[in-house]
DNA sequence: CGCGTCAACTTGTAAGGACAAGCATGACAA
DNA sequence: TTGTCATGCTTGTCCTTACAAGTTGACGCG
């Protein structure tokens, strides 16, 4: 019941109480919370109001909404953690790149569309590869996707001076991926400098990930430096908040 | 100008001229947009369509409301970053702790009010410390400020035995921080290990980092291991997405 | 018994009105 | 000149009403 005298609009009343009865466990993930028309009934306010309660609970991530069904508790983040120490040497002559390995330790199938195309260098990208604005760069541009959802957008840049004549250029890099055919032409990998940042999902975002509306997405930088300490490859990556964990193990020392 | 004949929704139409107008730079990083009435005559339709509309770029993040003076483009991300390769010994000696260090890189003037108490663990940390379920632990409670405003929330819990008798039970753990002082006693660090994940701010991170809504935050539990491989800390913290951003240097090999 | 239709739900969109509360500005008084 | 206050502008909150559009299940007909 809202308290009017409380100071407290009524709509966050309405609010505070559905989030309670959902982290008290009362409306366990998957439930479906009440109608507008029943909730309205209940706190005695206006349907309006209840709306913006639910939109409230929405921005937070807390509940999603389907038109003709109603409102639903969100399922909890599927753990589908993605263990960064993939990048080894030996996990690459076992499976064929990072992506694959994550899925098959997570139990699920994955799927992957490439696009492979060629551009110059913008200004962002010419400073992490340490070349001159304007060079002409491989595009590796990837959509993947687990049971067929898709769950992570990748765009991989490199000098088209290190991608000319390997597989690279391919929609299929072959076994191994993009980091095993570097190895094969010669440039022996030395280290990852990944970047780790959140923000909300643009609307492009939202629809290649087919997120709902008010979810945050991780955007990871990650760039490959080989043993001279050139930079071979930028790889942008955009992931699902929901969906993604990101672990890192590091030395004490 | 609405198109009805579209079938987008009117507000929707609103919400990407306005959103347009932001990203093609019209209006500028703290330019107040026009006010909901103007809006509303401008594009004929009423003030609760327009007020939907803000509420989606709200929830975006791109705009922030202040009753009373109107609503404002949102200013760029600081781009305070945060390296995480500074939880070496060699760190530890030269300043107090991680984040001293990050403040002497960025520029700013760190602050931290610390709360020190004692609880009995909960199912997740005495998982993750790999004790029983109600085992003693110390809890540190820490928020930390740049130049006076909060920006990252931390809590560090460690088994009590650990910390019996020892500076990590007072406010000031002394030079070098927590993990000068674990080593003082003898457990030598061996590796953390971070997990990193994004999600919408709950209503009492929002009070606490001052943060509008609809943004983001950074969850990153990091968890310190000894030699023997005993868990001796869990330390969970919680950043704005909005000010951090995270880079971590993996070896190829 | 099977299947299609329809009614009764659900949320989505939109209008219009009313009052509250915070802020800035300018007029006015000291 | 300076401080105070009233006024009008801004967003915040909330109501009532109406119709659109999608989903589900029950009912009746073949």
């Amino acid at each position: 019941m809202v308290d009017h005298a409380s100071g407290i609009p009524a709509y966050r009343q309405v609010a505070a109480d559905l989030r309670d009865q959902i982290t008290r466990g009362d409306l366990p993930p998957g439930a479906r919370i009440p109608s507008e028309h029943q909730l309205a009934e209940r706190h005695h306010v206006s349907r309006p109001t209840v709306r913006e309660a639910i939109a409230l609970l929405r921005a937070e991530g807390l509940v999603v909404a389907e038109r003709g069904r109603g409102v639903f508790v969100r399922s909890q983040r599927t753990v589908q953690r993605l263990a960064r120490n993939r990048l080894s040497r030996a996990a690459r002559q076992r499976d064929e790149g990072a992506f694959k390995g994550d899925a098959a330790a997570g139990g699920w199938t994955p799927s992957t569309t490439v696009k492979v195309y060629f551009e110059s260098a913008d200004p962002a990208t010419a400073t992490l590869l340490d070349v001159d604005e304007g060079t002409e760069v491989c595009v590796r541009d990837r959509v993947m996707r687990a049971d067929g959802i898709p769950v992570q957008l990748a765009t991989s840049r490199l000098p088209r001076d290190i991608t000319r004549d390997t597989a690279i250029e391919q929609t299929d890099t072959g076994p191994g991926g993009l980091y095993a055919r570097l190895e094969d032409a010669e440039h022996t990998l030395d280290h990852f400098v990944e970047t780790v940042s959140a923000r909300m999902a643009t609307h492009v975002e939202q629809a290649a990930l087919q997120l709902p509306e008010g979810t945050p997405v991780i955007a990871l930088t990650r760039v490959a430096y080989d043993t001279d300490g050139r930079a071979l490859e930028v790889n942008a990556i955009t992931m699902s908040a929901d969906r993604y964990e990101l672990v890192y193990e590091l030395p004490a020392d």
